[in-house]
DNA sequence: TTCCGTCTTGAATCCAAGC
DNA sequence: AGCTTGGATTCAAGACGGA
């Protein structure tokens, strides 16, 4: 094993392939400080217990398959532990490492990576602008996964390319929280049955500007749990070099099929990654949240026929009826409906102010930083 | 020191007071199981070292940095896993734990939780929209902050006010990130010589946003680590009662100040909107007791594609089928679970009238006359 | 061809009361 | 304690089909 080792540390690095095989030998076969960023998405161990059903009674396709069950926290831990130990002989000494998890297992992947001495940069949010809203009511719906960002030791010189992302954000400084649809349509990748061919397929996009902002054309790419080879596929159309590793057949058949059709510098693929900004819708609740408005206090109607009052939940309580503002409204004037923004105003001063005038500077707020 | 424990134990909760002194000893002379949320903000400067044990590791050179760094994460650890741990067992059984933090320490917060037998609902992400942009460019703005949302245990029957959050954002399910301004202008306490009174000021919307999702009125909310109280000042406001622990007497000082001169919202107004499964349950059998509905009379579903008759007991027959109005709904659509109540309906007058309304008629006779 | 309504789907730790 | 039963619960996109 050790002479094998040795052996394969004087080959060159196998560029632009997938390797099969359980990630943390290959890495151990591979030379160290070789690889100058690695992205991983490794198993997030979400540990789910019986079936979930829509509203509408069809079920929900959980991920259920083999590789993302743990016997234990422990068992979570000890296979972190060794993987990112791995990967971390493997990255130049100014290399970095970017991991992708969720509540399940990020905030021991979080500590491991601290306590094998990466140096962590930023934590990244992904905020889904389309996630799966929680069905049951009973928790909040769970719209986002964090990104871990981390430079191989304290002190490391990572690649941070400023300016590229600066421009992608319509030149403003980039956030730590980024804004992405899903994978979904036809970047989304399916098997024979015309089934979705892997789980928890990543969206180009979220590569994309991970690699834009932490990688120069050339540099090579390493990613230990290739699945269907997002990584892979991002880094050959920005011209790094990549190195796949990943154990099932079938997930490493689909991304090589992939991979064969993506070209250099694929246009179409990059406008994928820029989203799309609409109006902020800014709800009523927030002027309340913000102390803009107080729970007990009265709204009027602009004609002063009606007035209500503000709960701390943001509904409306008048005359027996209780709702949002445009509900109240709607009812007070036996409408269909009724744009409680324009409705209602507030007295201060002896004078009557919208309480759209409220919505507005929010909105300016928000137009100051947009995404 | 045991003797005043067990004495205080034996005492009534000190509500609505800011106790003095180290977080873990005075939350371990409290009565257990007495309290339903906590809120905590813990520090998560690393400078903890020689203060706590290193860790046993005879081996390891003193001057080298991996273990300097080792040593300071396991001392911080150490006093995230006690100050936890007593936190844990001051919670009532159904009771909850807030904790908020940044990539610095939330990572080994949220292990720890995990460790101690916590059970993670939701992490929830604090979306800055006016976060200090970063000067030096070498890192993304980090322009949020992650707070973990945990049950005391796994089952623990947390109270989430899933209906008022919805109201909080204009009737769309809440999501896990929430975009929220920092603490500025005349909500940011100042000190006596014009300074901030305290450097992480959290803002009275995002403790609006907890105490509404997961508290009720007359809930005790503890905030170990209770700064210039902002977590007891939005208790007060509404109609929760606070316990505060702070270990600096400047701190404390300006808490009580503020606390003082904060008023409590009106009773109607904490009213939030409730969820339907607070409603009475109403029996079928009773629309047929109550002369609603005939025995031998026919309901049919709403798509009128399928009938089924009345009988005496309050369950339905149709083709072959016998049960409540759920369970021949569910079989005759071949479905996991329906609800009879939406999914029935009688013929009156050529009209379709759904069973529902007979439900709420009686619900509201239980109004008039409660018990 | 376009528009509009309907159907499908996504990393999910997703029920509670009563017997 | 464990089982049974009542009945509450969803948002944004893209695909698809018919007008």
């Amino acid at each position: 094993m050790t002479t094998k080792t040795k052996a394969k540390s004087a080959q060159a690095l196998p560029l632009n392939t997938i390797l099969s095989g359980d990630c943390i030998e290959v890495m151990n076969s591979l030379p160290e400080a070789s690889v100058d960023l690695i992205f991983a998405d490794p198993p997030y161990n979400l540990q789910l217990k019986g079936e979930l059903h829509r509203p509408d009674n069809s079920q929900v396709d959980a991920v259920d398959d083999a590789w993302d069950q743990f016997s234990s926290f422990a068992a979570y831990d000890k296979f972190t532990t060794e993987w990112l130990r791995a990967a971390r002989r493997l990255l130049k000494p100014n290399g970095a490492i970017w991991v992708i998890g969720s509540y399940h297992n990020i905030f021991r992947v979080g500590a491991s990576l601290q306590n094998e001495g990466f140096w962590i940069l930023n934590d990244v949010v992904w905020r889904k602008s389309n996630p799966m809203p929680n069905f049951r009511g009973k928790r909040l719906t769970n719209a986002h996964e964090t990104m871990i960002w981390a430079s191989k030791e304290e002190g490391g010189k990572y690649t941070f390319n400023y300016e590229a992302l600066k421009s992608l954000n319509e030149g403003i400084q980039m956030r730590s929280d980024w804004v992405l649809p899903i994978c979904t349509g036809h970047e989304r990748l399916k098997d024979a049955n015309g089934d979705k061919a892997h789980p928890t397929q990543k969206p180009e996009s979220l590569l994309h500007r991970i690699l834009v902002g932490s990688t120069n054309p050339g540099d090579v790419v390493l990613d230990p749990f290739f699945g269907t080879g997002t990584t892979g596929a991002v880094a050959k159309m920005l011209g790094r070099d990549y190195i796949g590793i990943e154990r099932e057949a079938a997930y490493r058949e689909v991304a090589e099929k992939r991979l064969a059709k993506v070209r250099k510098y694929d246009r179409e693929a990059l406008q994928v990654s820029q989203s799309k900004r609409a109006e902020p819708r800014v709800p009523f609740g927030q002027l309340i949240e913000r102390g803009m408005l107080r729970p007990g206090e009265n709204l009027y109607s602009m004609n002063l026929r009606h007035k209500a009052k503000v709960r701390a939940d943001g509904t409306l309580i008048g005359d027996d009826i209780k709702g949002s503002i445009h509900q109240v409204g709607a009812a007070l004037e036996g409408a269909p409906s009724c744009n409680g923004w324009t409705y209602w105003c507030i007295k201060r001063d002896g004078k009557q102010v919208p309480i759209d005038v409220f919505r507005q500077q929010i909105r300016a707020e928000m137009a100051d930083r947009p995404n």
